[in-house]
DNA sequence: TTACTCACCGTAAGCGGTTACGTAGACGGA
DNA sequence: TCCGTCTACGTAACCGCTTACGGTGAGTAA
């Protein structure tokens, strides 16, 4: 049961060679119509599927691209979760990879798998890591074995192409909104993970608007909610105990922010009439919970599938030049920053 | 630049031969630990990394179990969308994996995708086969050749493992707390494509509810949403306009019933004083519409990863009998039922 | 000394495809 | 008839790794 048969059987049964078999299997020439006929039957009703690893030991190419994430979610550990655009990246990945024929093979670095990352370099004609899921040395040795594309972190592999979203610009003109539309004075940011790229291009990008602003550029997150919705809940309480709250509050993502609105809706300030929030990422959700969210479209799926695309060109002409892509993101303006109602999207 | 050596190289480099190289990476015996320290090193710094197409000819193992899923965002005819619970099940799929060091190869095959999903098929020691992701003929043929389990569809080859979710007993379940909870009478079920099993299964389920109630039971869904927020607001619309419109609505996914709040909010109708709405699935959205949405919870990142180690289960024996698991599903009450609001959950 | 064991390591035959090269036969032209 | 060409194949080497098997030298017992 499921035994897979070779290139050899289905030569012997109709009397070939393998070399046509293989002839035929590619459309090439050199057989007539009619052996071509008697090989596509006898393949077929074989069931005959080609190994996967012969030809790729052959064509030195597997016609497979690696993606590697973190998931941190799966340590019991630390309560740090894996972004929800992640998905979409997976599925934004696979759609370009799709298109150019190839298969994607995902695998999970969980801080540790080192194991498992190197048996999928071992595969693929090319891999996209994701921000955070090797250090910086492992990517380094991998890239000297298969060409790399980094998604979503420069900090690493100046060497290698690069794939990210404006975080720093998005982030940048989401304060500037709230400061000239809004005229807010007191903003507070509540950052990510500490180590995590995005969490501070977004930082960076804040800093920036209040320095043109000519307000005082704080040094740090007013709080950490490291990126998940229950963080975003303890960061918003903490603001709250301060001395005076902030105007507004800045989450660097938006499953903070909806831990945020949880927090402020339960202590009974109304948002954004008592106090203004925003997000960033302009999740699925946002655009539901009450009020809708304010906040900065990253273009998760493009993400994934430039880093393709990318990849792909690279693996097609390796000595080309670097490159690096910086996609633009979107202020999303909802009402929890503050900004009138607008008429509600109805599917038409 | 990314040229991979070869393990001929690693050898030659410390005067052994490959079997020793070989051996050494397999931690088994037959070498010094000089030679071993001499090997590691030198594998080590000349970033090597074996391939995998060599170890999965010789091993006749590839360590990479397949995920084939129909995704037909993709295509720009349909406007059918993959349900979002998808990317759960790829995650789940890809812990199960990882725990037991294999990776996983997604594919989507968007109805034609016939010659990648041969690929995969030829890559990988065993697949998962989502619902109406492939031709039951396909599935047929493509098991011939490597183990497979079927995720949420049981209307094709009885032959195979299979794991789904207990849809007709969810949605029976949610259909009799409408009816004997809340004492409505008149209820209407919006179903999904109409190919769909989960929605085929849903439907049963409502259905079974209905007539154990002694109520009229339909023999066609009220409407039809193709399991969209986009079809789900149509559908609602028609049954506004059609006479006496029910006092429940129950829709076939969650998608689709947070597309009826949205018409129904526009229309200006209260849920659920008005008219009462349910959804199916339990994403992430439903907590936090408004109002908050009740549903059934599909264990949608366990069905990746039992089907994972079922899958497992039968590449490491796959004479063993056939296994069929039905998960079971939750009833999560929430407000748009009609239930009393509920202390709102806070993070602590 | 001889024989035997054992640790350590090399040789070479696969695994299942691809493809450069060789060849047999048909056919046409001189 | 002989030679060249072209079509339709077969032969066998190779891709990079694993592993059964055989070999060598040191150590040990007789």
């Amino acid at each position: 049961m499921a035994t897979r048969s070779t290139i050899y059987e289905v030569a012997r049964r109709c009397r070939v060679s393998t070399a046509t078999v293989s002839r035929v299997m590619h459309d090439s020439t050199g057989f007539s119509p009619a052996t071509r006929k008697r090989v596509l039957a006898a393949a077929a009703d074989m069931g005959w599927v080609p190994s996967g690893p012969a030809r790729g030991l052959a064509f030195r190419k597997t016609g497979i691209v690696g993606l590697l994430f973190p998931d941190m979610a799966a340590f019991s550990e630390s309560e740090e979760e894996s972004p929800l655009y992640i998905d979409q990246v997976i599925r934004g990945a696979e759609r370009a990879a799709a298109a150019a024929g190839v298969a994607v093979l995902i695998a999970a670095t969980r801080g540790a798998g080192r194991k498992l990352a190197r048996s999928v370099v071992g595969q693929v004609d090319g891999l996209v890591v994701l921000a955070r899921s090797l250090p910086v040395t492992d990517i380094e040795t991998f890239s000297r074995s298969v060409p790399i594309v980094v998604l979503a972190d420069r900090s690493n592999g100046s060497r290698l192409d690069y794939v990210g979203a404006d975080n720093r610009g998005g982030m940048r003109e989401l304060t500037a909104h709230l400061l000239t539309a809004h005229r807010f004075r007191r903003l507070a940011f509540v950052g990510g993970p500490a180590r995590s790229p995005d969490s501070q291009e977004r930082f960076a990008g804040f800093r920036v608007a209040m320095r043109e602003a000519g307000l005082p550029v704080p040094a740090q997150p007013a709080a950490d909610g490291g990126f998940t919705e229950a963080g975003g809940a303890r960061a918003m309480r903490t603001l709250l105990t301060g001395g005076k709250p902030p105007q507004a509050v800045l989450f660097g993502n938006d499953e903070m922010a909806v831990g945020g609105l949880a927090v402020l809706r339960a202590a009974g300030l109304r948002v954004p009439s008592g106090i203004a929030v925003t997000g960033f990422d302009d999740i699925a959700l946002s655009r539901h919970v009450q009020p809708s969210l304010t906040t900065v479209r990253q273009p998760m799926l493009d993400l994934g599938g430039q880093a393709v695309r990318l990849l792909l060109a690279r693996v097609a002409e390796p000595a080309s030049r670097r490159q690096s892509l910086v996609l633009p993101t979107q202020l999303v303006v909802r009402r929890s920053c503050g900004c009138p109602a607008r008429r509600l999207r109805v599917w038409s």
